[in-house]
DNA sequence: TATTGTTATACTCTATAACTATA
DNA sequence: TATAGTTATAGAGTATAACAATA
């Protein structure tokens, strides 16, 4: 069930006078918004062999880091209402990564866990999470990659704790 | 041709326990998602009244800055590919937002700009995103506001320029 | 009643590919 | 050849609404 995208178009590039973006310059959710769809799609470039989204590995770790974990619970973590995950949980059982167990605590909720292949999957998409990464993190001193980190956890609303 | 969707839904309240978001609490990219997707659901709610996205009131914003201005020139200063973009000047033309006209100077460019409905639209779209940026900015000083448009823009490429 | 999972439905964004017209 | 716009197609994300099973 592979996609049939094949390569990723980035954008054209910059010319002389497209700098002047007028006062929608001085609007951060316009910075955000322009920083996500261009870490978007060096990511979507980056796992174009392992055919994997954000959100779909975003869940693959999650899964992973906490096994027989309920939608509901991943959910939560991820920000997402209960048919959006659904959604991915669906794709990524499709593709036999992930699969769904009945919990034995709570009837209602089912326990997720990693297939051999999921696991091998992350752990292949998170050497390239670290090259994507690398990217992202090599315009940004040490001290500025934590002050980003914490100025959009305020937004999130997650609060990093080490 | 109005949207069904009526309200949104905010994610669920985070509960103990849930702060422990493993290895994945270092990705930057996980954050900067994370916080464009707290942002669009506040955008998207603020929004209600108007049915405009974050995509449609930048390029309506943008084509009030610059009449004439082409679709060429929209998706360059937006960082989208011309298929995208022209599926947004569709969605505004339909609402009549928004028109296209033939440049003069060059046979192959479509001239955008805003109709009287569109002037009228982006002055109620201008209060409400200051009232959206007012809820975004509130958690920041001015200095951090600045430094977090800085840092984004090393991402996306945008240098403002005051 | 509240929670969890599910299904159906729909719209936006993003992108690829191929085509036409113009420079 | 290169650029601009267009059309067709498609996958992913996001959401609403309604339903069934369980707590």
């Amino acid at each position: 069930m592979a996609r049939k995208k094949k390569i990723l178009a980035t954008p054209e590039p910059i010319r002389p006078g497209d700098e002047d973006l007028g006062e929608i310059r001085n609007i951060v959710g316009f910075h955000i918004r322009l920083a996500q769809g261009a870490v978007y799609r060096h990511f979507t470039e980056a796992f174009t062999s392992l055919d994997l989204t954000q959100k779909q590995v975003s869940m693959l770790w999650l899964v992973g880091d906490h096994p027989q974990i309920a939608q509901s619970d991943l959910a939560r973590r991820m920000r997402m209402d209960r048919a959006t995950t659904m959604a991915v949980v669906n794709r990524l059982e499709a593709r036999n990564l992930l699969e769904r167990q009945p919990s034995p605590n709570d009837g209602r909720k089912h326990a997720l866990y990693l297939t051999d292949d999921g696991n091998q999957v992350l752990s292949s998409a998170k050497a390239l999470i670290n090259q994507h990464e690398e990217w992202l993190k090599s315009r940004f001193s040490d001290a500025e990659v934590s002050t980003l980190i914490e100025l959009l956890s305020r937004i999130h609303g997650w609060f990093p704790t080490d």
